[in-house]
DNA sequence: GTCTAGCCCGGGGTAGCTAA
DNA sequence: TTAGCTACCCCGGGCTAGAC
C-alpha cells in the first residue's frame, strides 16, 4: 500500500491524496512518470523529491519512517512492505500495572518462528531479540504491552506499532481480542476458550505455588495462542482496508499458522 | 507583480471509548 | 482506574489560481 500512499509527504492530506487517485495516479512510479495536472509545477517537483526518499525509505527497510510521517490511522498501510520484519507480540502479568506487577510470559511470533520468554528462565532475552524487528503489532499493546515492556525492563521500545484495537475498531470490530477473533471467524480451540487474562494470573500463581509444569505450559499455549491469531486478525484487517481504497489493490494470503507447541491441561 | 478568495493541511483542545 | 487512542471542531497559515 506504500507504494500507492502520498498523504505521509508533508502538505498532502488525505483529500489531495484522493485527488491524485481519481486524477489517474495510483501510485509513486505513476506521479513520477505523469504527475497529475491539477498540481502546479512547483508543487509536482516537491512532492517527486519526497516520493524519490519514500522509495528509498522502503528499499531501506525504514517502517519507522512512515509509521512518524502517516496520520496515526493511517499506520496500517506499512504492514505489506515490512511484513518480513514484523512480530506479532503479546505479554502476560500478574496484573494491570500496579506496584508489583510483574510479567510473567511474553509470546512473540515473526510469521515462521514462535518464541516464548518465561519470567525466572529466559526473560531478559527478549530485550535482545526485539531489536531484530522493525515492526511490532499487538492488541491494545499502545496502552498495556508496550508501557509495561518499557517499565519492566527499563527500556525504549521505539519500533513501529500498529495495535489491532485500534485499526479493527476502525472497520467496526469492538469488544476485546477473543470477541474480535469471534467476529473475523476464528474460535479458540479446546479448553483455551475458557481462558482470559486473569486465569492467566492464576495459572502464574499456581505454578509458582506448585511448581506444575503443566500450569505454566498452559499459560504458554493461550500466551502463544494470542500471538499466532495476531497474524490472522492482521492480515485480515489489512485486506479490509485495503478493499475500502478507490484502488485496484492485491490482497494478502493469510498463511497457515505454526502447530502450539504448548498443549493445555 | 500584487491582491484576493478559496482550498486544505496541521496543530490544539475536548469528549468519549476501550482494554488490561 | 489509567493511559492512549479516535473523532470532531476550530482556527491559523501556507499555497494556488485567477483577476486586475
Amino acid at each position: 500500500m506504500l507504494q500507492h500512499s502520498f498523504s505521509h509527504i508533508p502538505t498532502v492530506g488525505v483529500s489531495t491524496e484522493e485527488k491524485i487517485w481519481n486524477s489517474g495516479v495510483g501510485s509513486m512510479d505513476e506521479f513520477l512518470e505523469s504527475p497529475p495536472s491539477f498540481l502546479s509545477i512547483k508543487k509536482s517537483e516537491k512532492l517527486a523529491e519526497h516520493i524519490q526518499l519514500s522509495k528509498e525509505k522502503i528499499s531501506a527497510k525504514d517502517a519507522r519512517y512512515f509509521y512518524d510521517h502517516l496520520s496515526s490511522k493511517e499506520h496500517w498501510r506499512i504492514f505489506k512492505e515490512f511484513q518480513d520484519s514484523t512480530v506479532y507480540l503479546d505479554i502476560e502479568t500478574t496484573g494491570l500495572g500496579s506496584p508489583g506487577d510483574i510479567i510473567t510470559t511474553i509470546a512473540l511470533y515473526d510469521g515462521k518462528n514462535i518464541k516464548y520468554y518465561i519470567n525466572g528462565k529466559n526473560i531478559n532475552d527478549f530485550k535482545k531479540d526485539i531489536k531484530k524487528y522493525g515492526v511490532i503489532v499487538s492488541y491494545n499493546g499502545k496502552t498495556f504491552d508496550i508501557p509495561f515492556i518499557e517499565n519492566y525492563f527499563g527500556i525504549r521500545i521505539s519500533h513501529a506499532h500498529l495495535d489491532l484495537r485500534y485499526i479493527l475498531y476502525s472497520l467496526g470490530y469492538s469488544g476485546g481480542l477473543k470477541s474480535c477473533e469471534r467476529q473475523l471467524g476464528i474460535g479458540r480451540t479446546g479448553s483455551l476458550a475458557d481462558v482470559d487474562g486473569f486465569f492467566a494470573v492464576l495459572l502464574w500463581n499456581d505454578y509458582k505455588k506448585t511448581r506444575s509444569e503443566k500450569s505454566l505450559e498452559t499459560l504458554l499455549s493461550y500466551n502463544i495462542e494470542d500471538v499466532l491469531n495476531l497474524e490472522y486478525l492482521m492480515i485480515e484487517a489489512y485486506n479490509k482496508k485495503i478493499k475500502e481504497m478507490p484502488l485496484d489493490l492485491d490482497i494478502l494470503d493469510i498463511p497457515l499458522a505454526p502447530e502450539n507447541p504448548f498443549e493445555i491441561d
